[in-house]
RNA sequence: GGGCGGUUAGCUCAGUUGGUUAGAGCGUCUGCCUUACAAGCAGAAUGUCGGGGGUUCGAGUCCCUCACCGCCCA
């Protein structure tokens, strides 16, 4: 039973993580006996690796879903992944490349085999390192969103909305990606800004020596202008209305346009319009009939439309252009200017406005449902600000442009007749128009946004849209826990996808966290090289103290500020865990005895000494403590204040339980004295902080506990099916706490002593206790031996206060008269001082209070009460305080 | 420009409905190899709770305002 003397997480950890899933442990069962509690995993990217962000994610995750399990809920944590469009199709063009292969060369199909190739190669990566780190998730249910099942629910949802009518395709400007050669949403294109110009160009007024100069910040984009608009309120452009200009270098004549969408103030008050490459001015293009001239391909390069400049990149083109214009005298200045400029998410490309057609999801109703399930508290996001959050862009929100020009995603079940140009958007694959008969039949080329399928996932992976077991049961889910980061990308889009498709918000929680950021408070990034990699630290500091750490820095909902010194004080923690129970084995060992448990875990109570037929005073306090802390703990998972319960439990685990209630055990400890109820209790006592620890440091705890364990009949196979420790009314016991407290604060004030006067720890000093309270005077003979361990000092008990001048140390409970030697005196006046000074302040705060009318008339009793009584405690204090003063 | 959040000990952060002398971890100082743990034990020091105003018997906590920092959206 001897456990090593160091800490070494390396050694167990990856043995439960395998026995954990091998055992099937966290497989959810259907049993509708029981209450369940759902939860679907944020699906990572399925080429990716895991971080911080994940390992943060989890941990909170796995305590609430270890607590509900324990708890005794049919939980279910379903996981998966999802293909990640772009960044995948991205990855392995990339890869194949290196190999001299273009995806255009080899075609659709065979691109798409690599693709499966690489997704069966690497794919698993992340998915084992889930399982590394404990998340005790159903991996009998892992999904990835490409599975045939979820590609079955993409269709038949794409299909329903184009039934519902929420689904068009049409010509539309949108975000395109240059770099990716993909139209984007919204959410895609990430604005920042740069420093540019503004160039003011002149261009001649057709009939008139007078020319208008405009302001742009994309001169290249002048070869699509068709038009130039002034705001109709504009006295300075009146003579202007009725006249045309002349576009340099093209030779168009463009109308001079009036639009409110001008802001006068803005550079000259004249704009250019092109509405082919803007979209305010594709806006008032479309306001005034405006030819839409498009000058960029879907590289970004001039095409045909931009004559010599043909061929050119963007800003090649720009280059060239401004020269030919100052060349001709057509430049009126520039200046330096700051835009925002809008970047593809993935490929970092700047995003070029195109039109296209595309296809949209009309977003606005399912946008209003979504928002009323929230106001109607059927979907509760936490912490509550970010419901404002999510109001605020569910209202503003536009339409999804869901169609992506890529290969790797669900390919939209679009169908066009190459006769009659009907569109079918189907369940199967039609052979024939359905309107004119043609054979003639082409699918859209498209796929769909990787967030569309990323929409279904509450209920396509369960099985949607049949009607499963697993819908009836999970669906609903009971919570969701994510970061801020994907409120809008993923939490909006499902709930407006569930409102679509099941008519109901996919949670009944939301659950809402911060980032992992380093000590600079700076994002972690490849790029920055400021990531803290998880599974470094996993084998450094084990996953407990990783776990632990995200946890224990994380307020509710704010960001974490992650120190690798952090991590490494956890790991302490787990290494005091580890040895007080090798302490306690060692002690069990010499005493002849074999580790136990209580065969019924919970009804346990704690037993009496076999002599004096007595519970002891320690082990009745250790019990109260224990549900004190259940309580606590229980409060603070349920209500998701993770680090508030870290901290319980930490707390409890390090201060009460080894400083305290070990070192007041060890007491009994003794050579051979077998199995005592004493042994028993504190067994009992332990086995209980171990179930309560679970959750948060699970690895440590199974390894401790199944050694605890060992030879109880019918225990549960693993700690993460027993049951969570529950507050039990009436369990509490408050006079032991009060005696225990006192029998601390004599203790403490012995030490106190000891450090301020310099006496030895170990020199022995007697004296006496004095108390008007008889179990306070108890502790005095009945904890002589605790006393003498501790702090060693033999106490004699005396009633009342203590005789003028002396006591040396004070608490409201009593005063302790130590023999001390003469020269020592000095000290003491010291430390009386700064004792009675603080007890003044709280005298004359207290005193206040209590002269004030107002506070005693409105005040409630028990607020009045308690001041009075702590006024009373002050008083005596100093008092007492103040004659052992005088006489020294 | 619109919205949201933050500012508490040297550092990182807690502080649940307003009610003891505002807490923790790390760091700092002092003393200890005491039948597990020196990754330890014991003891100690440290705060105008960002500034100002208000509500209240009472404010770190509620309201207004200013400053600074951060995030999201346009």
């Amino acid at each position: 039973m001897q456990l090593e003397k160091v800490y070494e997480p390396g050694l167990f950890e990856p043995k439960w993580a395998e026995w954990w899933v091998e055992e099937g442990l966290f497989t959810a069962s259907t049993d509708p006996d029981r209450p369940t509690f759902s939860l679907v995993a944020p699906p990572p990217n399925v080429t990716g690796a895991l971080h911080m962000g994940h390992c943060f994610e989890i941990a909170m995750t796995d305590i609430s879903m270890r607590w509900r399990r324990m708890r005794g809920d049919n939980v279910l944590w379903l996981p998966g992944t999802d293909h990640a469009g772009i960044a995948t199709q991205m990855l392995v063009e990339r890869h194949l490349r290196e190999q001299g292969i273009d995806r255009r060369t080899i075609g659709r199909e065979k691109f798409l085999e690599h693709v499966w190739e690489w997704k069966e190669k690497y794919g698993g990566t992340i998915v084992g390192q889930f399982k590394r780190i404990g998340a005790s998730c159903d991996w009998s249910r892992e999904r990835f969103t490409m599975d045939p099942g979820l590609s079955h629910a993409v269709r038949e949802a794409f299909v329903r909305l184009w039934e519902m009518g929420l689904v068009y395709r049409g010509e539309y400007m949108i975000n395109w990606d240059p770099g990716t050669l993909t139209a984007l949403s919204d959410l895609e294109v990430e604005y920042s800004q740069q420093a540019g110009h503004l160039w003011h160009l002149r261009y001649p007024v057709v009939g008139s020596d007078e020319h208008i100069v405009v302001a742009t910040t994309r001169p290249e984009t002048m070869l699509g202008d068709t038009a130039v608009a002034v705001h109709p309120g504009d006295e300075r452009y009146k003579h202007l209305w009725d006249k045309k200009v002349l576009l340099p270098i093209v030779g168009r004549e463009l109308p001079v346009i009036r639009d409110e969408f001008v802001d006068p103030e803005f550079g000259t008050g004249v704009v250019k319009i092109t509405p082919g490459h803007d979209p305010n001015d594709f806006a008032a293009g479309k306001r005034h009939g405006l030819e839409i001239i498009t000058v960029l391909d879907e590289e970004a390069k001039i095409n045909e439309n931009g004559g010599q400049y043909a061929g050119m990149d963007r800003y090649e083109a720009r280059k060239a252009i401004v020269a030919r214009l100052q060349d001709e005298g057509l430049i009126e200045k520039i200046e330096d200017y700051t835009n925002n400029v809008g970047r593809s998410q993935r490929s970092k490309e700047v995003v070029e406005p195109r039109v296209s057609t595309q296809w949209f999801v009309r977003t606005k109703g399912l946008a209003d449902r979504s928002i009323e399930a929230v106001r109607s508290g059927e979907m509760k996001i936490a912490p509550e600000q970010w419901e404002r959050n999510f109001f605020e862009w569910m209202t503003n929100i536009r339409d999804w442009c869901v169609s992506r020009q890529l290969w790797w995603g669900h390919r939209i079940p679009a169908f066009y007749c190459g006769d009659c140009g009907e569109v079918m958007v189907l369940r199967e694959d039609p052979t024939s128009c359905a309107k004119c008969g043609s054979e003639k039949i082409t699918q859209d080329d498209d796929v769909l946004d990787t967030w569309f399928s990323s929409g279904l996932w509450p209920f396509s992976t369960m099985g949607w849209p049949e009607d499963t077991v697993d819908l009836k049961t999970f669906y609903p889910t009971s919570l969701l826990i994510t970061g801020f980061d994907i409120l809008f990308f993923w939490v909006a889009r499902m709930t407006m996808m569930g409102m679509a498709m099941t008519d109901k918000a996919p949670f009944h929680q939301v659950l809402i966290h911060g980032l992992v950021r380093d000590a600079d408070k700076q994002k972690m990034s490849k790029t920055k090289g400021n990531v803290i990699n998880p599974l470094e630290m996993t084998e450094k500091y084990g996953t407990d103290a990783v776990r632990f750490a995200l946890i224990a820095s994380a307020g509710q909902g704010s960001d974490v500020v992650l120190k690798e010194e952090r991590i490494a004080g956890y790991a302490t923690f787990a290494n005091k865990v580890w040895n007080a129970v090798r302490f306690v084995f060692l002690s069990l060992e010499r005493a002849g005895a074999q580790p136990w448990t209580p065969e019924n875990l919970d009804e346990f109570e704690p037993l009496p000494d076999e002599q004096t037929g007595e519970v002891s005073l320690v082990d009745r306090w250790i019990f109260s403590r224990l549900d004190e802390t259940a309580e606590l703990a229980n409060q603070h998972i349920e209500k998701f204040r993770y680090h508030e319960a870290a901290n319980v439990l930490y707390q409890f685990f390090w201060k009460e339980f080894c400083d305290w209630y070990i070192e007041l055990k060890k007491i009994e400890f003794g050579e051979d004295t077998g199995l005592t109820n004493g042994w028993k209790n504190m067994l009992a006592a332990l086995e209980r902080a171990l179930r309560l620890l679970h959750p948060v440091t699970p690895f440590i705890t199974e390894e401790l506990w199944q050694r605890l364990a060992e030879n109880t009949a019918g225990r549960p196979k693993s700690l993460a099916l027993a049951s969570y420790p529950q507050p039990k009314a009436g369990r509490r016991d408050l006079a032991a706490e009060r005696e225990v407290g006192a029998l601390q604060e004599v203790i403490s004030g012995i030490r106190n002593l000891r450090a301020e006067m310099n006496i030895p720890p170990r020199e022995p000093l007697s004296g006496t206790l004095f108390s008007p309270d008889a179990s306070v005077r108890e502790l005095a003979a009945g904890q002589a031996e605790a006393l003498e361990k501790l702090c060693a000092v033999s106490l004699q008990a005396a009633e009342g206060h203590a005789p003028e001048g002396r006591a040396m140390a004070h608490s409201a409970d009593f005063d302790l008269a130590v023999e001390l030697p003469e020269e020592q005196k000095k000290a003491l006046k010291g430390k009386l001082e700064k004792q009675m000074a603080q007890l003044e302040k709280g005298r004359i705060g207290s005193e206040r209070q209590l002269s004030n009318e107002a506070f005693l008339a409105k005040a409630p009793e028990s607020v009045v009460a308690s001041i009075k009584e702590k006024l009373a405690d002050y008083a005596s204090q100093i008092e007492r305080i103040r004659k052992t003063l005088e006489t020294l």
